[in-house]
RNA sequence: GGCGGCGUAGCCAAGCGGUAAGGCAGAGGUCUGCAAAACCUCGAUACAUCGGUUCGAUUCCGAUCGCCGCCUCCA
């Protein structure tokens, strides 16, 4: 079965296939880094995370760009309130967000373009563009026209002929020609960061920012571009426009956006107070890798509703995976020869679950198939039907889990040698049938946070 | 107002023309010193509502209701 992703740009499920046999390059709108990323923020790039690792899986090598954009009007506004310099303002929210990309289990892109280090391929972009005729001045800053690029609205289906609606006639913005016109070049301000370029000083418009930077790091025309559902219009709408209109290429093959996340059915908005952060979550003792589940767990295109109900079911189904995954480590196969039928079916799902990915990213149909084989696996154990063979083909579909998901089951801290010790201590007080002395040293583990499971096989432990 | 998405069991969530995967929670049982874990059994005359197309619709079409989003440099 052939890689099928939905392009916005055509609103349909399409084969992909990539520019290049073999290569995949991918641009992956990433944060502007004037506060803390959301978990909103982080469903979007847990699912790039999930894109890039299955593209791998299949055996494409990926080079993936995601662009830091560390200068705009937030940025600017938040470093002034802060009485700090714009650098020193957005560096404090790099480093957080890289220690959120790492708390998440994300695998680093290739590149992670700043905005401010690209200034002079973004004067150059514009440059091009004045000389195609398609940008006017006006105020000092320079506006990209629409209506000189005739394929405007295709990614967003917005009619460019049409007014911008209602919500826009009281604004001030009569400096532009057509109120869909945006700037590519901001007229320089005394009390605002600005460059000296080829086409004079100012600052970069948002838009230019990800034309420019993806196109000199990936090409003037390559494979995925990715990011929310709000990016498609404008800011995805206008890059192309940008794009296309100063190369004269096709500039995306597969447009991507991920749905929203909502919390507890509502919009996620810091008046509302259902607004978080990953360091809020961290800090109200919620396990990161139960909410990398979650997210994961739902379609992409489909809306998520976020609840604390909703990651405890993921922690408890995640948990499930945990556990067999610890069995199959302490696991001797029943039969040395032999068995072999739950090698079959593991074969199976293997396949299932990539149908089910290939059929655009469905996560959710190849977590079905997974618990499938869980359920199978332990009672092919139980029965004593378990060969060589059948543990290493279960092995083989959790790692391929662990690949594709990014979350390692059976994954767990190390043990202190005094709980060591106790867990010793209480397995020869059963075997001496003292159970009030066994109970206490279980109650006590489990107060540190270790849960014991006596096993045929032996003590069995698990992090709580 | 324009454009788009969504509505499946208590909760989460696949399927999208042939009669409803999976997970969580719950009930009963097996196993266990007791637990835990695991396994077995049990759950939607039914997929928001109402029409239509069809031999047949959760799946296609239309309308209605509800929710979410974009149209303002919010992933």
């Amino acid at each position: 079965m052939a890689l099928r992703f939905y392009n916005t740009l055509t609103r349909q499920e399409e084969e992909f296939v990539p520019l290049n046999t073999g290569e995949v390059r991918l641009y992956t709108c990433g944060p502007t880094v004037y506060d803390y990323a959301h978990i909103g923020n982080f469903r979007t790039y847990l699912w790039e995370d999930l894109l890039r690792r299955y593209l791998q899986h299949r055996g494409y090598r990926v080079t993936q760009a995601m662009n830091l954009t560390d200068v705009d009007d937030k940025t600017i506004a938040n470093a002034r309130e802060a009485g700090l310099t714009l650098a020193d303002y957005t560096r404090k929210y790099i480093e957080a967000f890289f220690e959120d990309v790492a708390a998440l289990g994300i695998e680093k892109a290739e590149h992670y373009p700043r905005a401010t280090a690209y200034i002079p391929e973004m004067a150059r972009l514009v440059r091009r563009l004045q000389e195609k005729a398609h940008v006017y001045e006006s105020r000092g800053s320079l506006y990209f026209k629409i209506s000189t690029f005739p394929g405007y609205g295709r990614l967003s289906r917005v009619d460019p002929a049409a007014g911008a609606g209602q919500a826009r006639i009281d604004s001030d913005e009569y400096e532009k020609d057509n109120p869909r016109d945006f700037a590519v070049w901001k007229a320089p301000k005394d009390d605002e960061p600005y460059w000296d370029t080829e086409i004079g000083r100012g600052r970069p418009g948002w838009h230019i920012e990800c034309s420019a930077m993806s196109m000199k790091l990936l090409g003037e025309t390559f494979d995925i571009h990715t990011g929310g559902v709000d990016n498609i219009f404008p800011h995805h709408e206008n890059e192309i426009a940008q794009s296309e209109a100063a190369t004269g290429k096709p500039f995306v093959r597969y447009w991507l956006h991920a749905a929203h996340l909502i919390v507890d059915g509502e919009k996620m908005s810091k008046s509302k107070g259902n607004f978080f952060t990953l360091r809020d979550l961290a800090a109200r003792g919620h396990d990161m890798r139960a909410l990398r589940y979650m997210l994961l767990s739902v379609h992409y295109r489909k809306p998520l509703n976020f609840t604390v109900e909703g990651l405890s079911q993921a922690g408890a189904a995640l948990g499930r995976l945990d556990d067999l995954a610890l069995r199959l480590e302490a696991a001797t196969p029943s039969l040395t020869t032999g068995g072999g039928d739950l090698a079959v079916k593991a074969e199976k799902v293997l396949q299932g679950m990539t149908d089910a990915l290939d059929a655009d990213l469905n996560t959710a149909g190849a977590l079905g198939h997974l618990f499938d084989l869980v359920r199978e696996t332990h009672s092919a154990v139980d029965a004593g039907r378990f060969g060589e063979r059948d543990l290493m083909a279960t092995r083989g579909v959790l790692r391929a889990f662990e690949t594709i998901f990014g979350i390692r089951p059976g994954q767990r801290a190390d043990l202190d040698t005094d709980i060591e010790a106790l867990i010793r201590k209480r397995a020869e007080a059963r075997a001496r049938k003292d159970f009030a002395a066994a109970d206490r040293i279980r109650d006590e583990l489990l107060g540190r946070g270790v849960i014991l499971e006596d096993t045929p096989q032996g003590v069995r432990w698990k992090r709580k």
